[in-house]
DNA sequence: CTATTAAGGAGTTATAATGTCTATAATATA
DNA sequence: TATATTATAGACATTATAACTCCTTAATAG
């Protein structure tokens, strides 16, 4: 019951964009150096928030990745969700009791925190934070 | 990021001593018949769930687990802690800027979810589904 | 055409979860 | 006391997943 690496590089790289260059393009090498992660690693976890539409990537010279123009609206839970797929936590059930109350628990429990996760946008964080990196 | 079976177990045979014996003592192997887990797996989990002060136990004829006298006290997250531990989910700071806001937002949002999870007992869900098992 | 950068796929390694086996300890009962 | 029963413990094996590397391909700017 950990959050993986990716979703941490992949909160960081966010809010490394956010804060360094909303508009402007930035390549994998200099996060992957902020990270400390390998590039090469990195750069898959960007290709996944790009197909989720988290950051936007242009190849060649002069390429990189760029927030979207919907940037601000970018929460918490969106780029979780783009790493760690957007499954429930817990799938213990058998099926043998429909609307069983462990479950939903469980879901109710998770509804929660997602509640607060949709709340927070990186946004904020990159007006509160601007040289957190 | 999902909760292990172990869990998922733990909460089951909880409940399971919840609906079915409050006061008699149970034996491992009914219990892994429900869940269809094998008895030595199982009996592991027990153990845990033993050390943490979630059941009681007793060995030789006879023996078997029951629940302690404060059972309608234990909520889900207890449960939960006993077996997963009582760590954070997030844990990617490198500690170079104290009070930072990503984990103070991760930390923020599990919180949401644990109180959730502290106000579940079991008991409750023994009153509500007396045949869930 | 060439340098530069992202994307994709196949593989490897590391780590943790899951499960098995065997031996030991404790208890009730005959 | 002797025996059957049950939990506990540790070492081990297996499996699943995360984490990471390497190499190739595609796209773009100049
Ligand atoms: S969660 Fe409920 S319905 Fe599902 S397997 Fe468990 S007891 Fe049965
Ligand atoms: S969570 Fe904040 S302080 Fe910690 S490593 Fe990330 S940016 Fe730095």
């Amino acid at each position: 019951m950990k959050y993986s690496k990716a979703t941490n590089y992949a909160l960081h790289t966010m809010l490394y964009l956010a804060v360094t260059s909303p508009k402007q393009r930035v390549g994998v090498q200099p996060m992957a150096e902020k990270l400390e992660v390998s590039p090469t690693y990195l750069s898959k976890i960007l290709t996944q928030l790009v197909k989720a539409g988290m950051i936007e990537s242009s190849p060649g010279a002069g390429g990189g990745y760029k927030l979207p123009s919907n940037w601000e609206e970018i929460s918490f839970l969106d780029i979780i969700h783009a790493i760690e797929g957007p499954v429930s936590m817990f799938d213990g059930c058998l099926n043998h009791n429909p609307g069983c109350l462990i479950q939903r628990v469980m879901d109710d429990a998770e509804g929660k925190m997602e509640e607060e996760l949709k709340q927070q946008k990186i946004s904020d964080l990159a007006e509160k934070a601007p040289s957190v990196l």
